[in-house]
RNA sequence: GCCGGCUUAGCUCAGUUGGUAGAGCAACUGAUUUGUAAUCAGUAGGUCGAGGGUUCAAGUCCUUUAGCCGGCACCA
């Protein structure tokens, strides 16, 4: 006899084998149960449980239950195109961190209304309440079933699994292999889903493979939390620093400098006061800042490698000269070009190099993305030359650095990945275990709780990837460090040992934000454009609600730049309340009102928020001062 | 680079089955001197992204191309 223990302890007997669904039905779950929890592990409600087991029931409210609905809705969209375009060939269907999707083989890319023949077919097939059935076969039988089904990809999948016996879902008349779990029937699902876009993609994430057409979708439990998810994705676009760069003035983008930011003086105001925060930075860490050349003869790349590996990413000059520059795509190899002038001793290490770097890429047209990802960008670089054993402390000292900046710019919490090596580089196996294990201990050294990211370092070295989110919740990596052994030697830096010996430095590459134009745009996602008041491009306006408070106005702007506050005057014949409205939605910090009473009790007005306080103007200007020193 | 979509005034957007371009905000001019998120009136502003084609006629249809948007691929 069959005896199955629930979590609160209640025993529940059975004559015989019984199911997640018997348990149910006892239970009084029949309509909302969804899927059994079974000695911890998730699966279909439909499964046999064994004899003397721990037994949970779900429904739509438990946590496990948002990715099963995802990946039941993919199956049923899978389903319906199988329906309304019979030759189309199955790929893979996954859940996502925001929704799911499925990729599909077909002749012709799905049309704006083919998603919204898709989405209410899909609607007609919940009503219909098809039945998820798991079936388990062998690997050979699963191969033979899907060449008379002509699905090629699930073949390809299938000659990719180990195992012998493999799970297949039938739903409908469509075969899927899948692990599972998945909802009973399509009625679960129930009508809290939306195909959202199509787009390309390729068979296996490798652009050398079968193009297919991916249609993507969000499901969620409730109408109300697929009402709430839309909700968010307006108000996080509201933030979206394209929308806010125009409204703010802070730069634009044009068509005739694909890529190419063109600052206007507020945003490059913000532009120069996070670069000086950064040079202040740096300089209590002990860097020295240089500056190298932007236009560099190919040689040199072809020496430190880059040519082989980028020459067809890069910039290249045509004039009247005859030999081919190149417009720098990283400050590297420049940067040894200084170590290498004179001789350089143990002593001069670990020698911290930075410099704000212009450098250019000709980034694949399909990448460019705002201030996220141009052609012509800026790196708050440096490298640090120092010797294998300097590896652990100049990394901790680095994390260190990133931390305090971070943190002084609004991020709290940040991922961080480890790459390791990828299948084309540069240097031996053993300078790779070395790179490798030199970096590990020192992020463990530096308490970093990373994650892996197999195959994806630079080709010279192992990298850690400092990696910050935009509104939309697209992952951006920003700071990076990079241990490298293999281009002091390419490009012949030495320093001479305490023995009096040769030897080539290590080289780690750094950056704290990465690109200036990329940091800028989190930024400003981060903030909504409401920048703290040292960030801020104009930090107070002063507005006057009549013209007899203009002499005043004038003097207390004249007063507050003297005291180094980026201010701004109003003295426009308009109401207080448009001018209010204005530079408000401009997101001054402050606003400084002056109008009769003002000028009769020598006050000001400053507006902060919505709140508004009564003040002596070498008061408000104090206040303004102190609110704006940059972090230390 | 690949797939799809979009591109009309500085900004946000209308524009019917092809019939010869419109609104709000901004700008400019005038009036208003105002108390904390839009004072009123007037004026001006567009080779409809660019090139080619179909047509008596193209913002609208076809085609090439650029840029942008969403994904994919790439990311030193």
């Amino acid at each position: 006899m069959a005896h199955f223990v629930l979590k609160n302890d209640e025993s529940l007997h059975f004559e015989g084998p019984a199911t997640g669904k018997d348990v149910a039905v006892r239970l009084g779950l029949e309509k909302t149960a969804i899927l059994a929890q079974v000695n911890g592990v998730v699966c279909d409600l439909c499964a046999e449980i064994p004899t003397d087991t721990r037994v949970d029931i779900l429904t739509k409210n438990s946590p496990f239950a948002l990715d099963v609905i995802r990946h039941s809705t993919a199956h049923l969209l899978a389903l319906v195109v199988k329906i309304l375009f019979p030759s189309s060939k199955l790929g893979v269907g996954p859940t996502t961190e925001s929704g799911f999707f499925y990729d599909f083989q077909i002749e012709q890319p799905f049309a704006p209304e083919d998603l919204d023949n898709i989405e209410k077919k899909m609607r007609e097939l919940v009503e219909r309440d098809i039945k998820f059935e798991r079936l388990q076969m062998s690997k050979n039988d699963a191969i033979k079933m899907y060449e008379k089904l002509g699905e090629i990809f699930k073949i390809e999948l299938l000659n990719g699994i180990a195992d012998n016996t493999v799970s297949v879902y039938k739903l409908g008349d469509i075969y899927d292999l899948c692990r599972g779990p998945h909802l009973p029937s399509t009625r679960f699902i129930g009508y809290a889903f939306k195909i959202t876009t199509s787009s390309g993609s390729y068979w296996k994430g490798d652009s050398n493979n079968a193009s297919l057409q991916r249609i993507s979708g969000i499901a969620y439990p409730t109408q109300e939390e697929l009402a709430a998810h839309f909700t968010r994705l307006e108000e996080a676009a509201k933030r979206d620093h394209r929308k806010i760069g125009v409204e703010l003035d802070l730069f634009h983008l044009q068509d005739i400098a694909p890529g190419a930011v063109f600052w206007h003086t507020k945003g490059w105001t913000l532009y120069r006061t996070l670069k000086n925060f950064i040079r202040s930075q740096i300089e209590q860490d002990g860097y020295k800042e240089v500056n190298t050349p932007m236009l560099v003869d190919r040689v040199l790349w072809e020496k430190s490698g880059h040519w082989e590996k980028f020459r067809e990413t890069m910039f290249t000059t045509e004039s009247a000269e005859e030999r081919v520059m190149a417009l720098k795509p990283m400050n590297c190899p420049c940067h040894v070009q200084i170590f290498n002038q004179g001789v350089v001793s143990y002593r001069d290490l670990p020698w911290r190099m930075a410099e704000f770097g212009s450098c250019h890429r000709y980034e694949p047209s399909g990448a460019l993305h705002g201030l996220m990802r141009v052609r012509g960008f800026v790196q708050d670089d440096a490298h640090i030359f120092c010797t294998k054993e300097q590896i652990v402390s100049e990394t901790k000292k680095f994390c260190d650095l990133l931390r305090r900046v971070y943190t002084a710019l609004g991020f709290d919490s940040y991922f961080v990945k480890f790459s390791d090596r990828p299948a084309k580089r540069a240097g031996s196996d053993e300078i790779w275990d070395l790179a490798e294990k030199s970096l590990r201990d020192a992020a463990t050294a530096a308490g970093l709780d990373y994650a892996l990211n197999p195959g994806e370092g630079a080709f010279y070295g192992p990298k850690l990837e400092f990696v910050l989110k935009d509104c939309m919740g697209r992952d951006w990596q920003c700071g990076t460090l990079q241990v490298d052994f293999v281009l002091p030697e390419r490009l012949e830096a030495h320093y001479i040992t305490e023995n009096g010996n040769k030897e080539h430095p290590v080289m780690l590459h750094r950056a704290v934000l990465g690109s200036m134009e990329r940091f800028i745009g989190i930024l400003i996602e981060q903030y909504a454009g409401k920048f703290p008041t040292w960030l801020a491009p104009v930090q107070v306006v002063v507005a006057t609600i009549t013209e007899e408070a203009n002499d005043a106005a004038k003097t207390l702007f004249e007063a507050l730049k003297n005291n180094g506050i980026r201010a701004a005057i109003d003295v426009r014949n308009e109401k207080i309340s448009y001018k209010v409205r204005e530079h408000a939605s401009q997101k001054i910090p402050y606003i400084f009102i002056l109008g009769k009473n003002e000028m009769q009790n020598e006050t000001v007005s400053v507006r902060v928020g919505s709140d508004t306080t009564v003040m002596p103007r070498s008061e408000a200007i104090r206040l303004v001062k102190d609110d704006g020193k940059m972090p230390a």
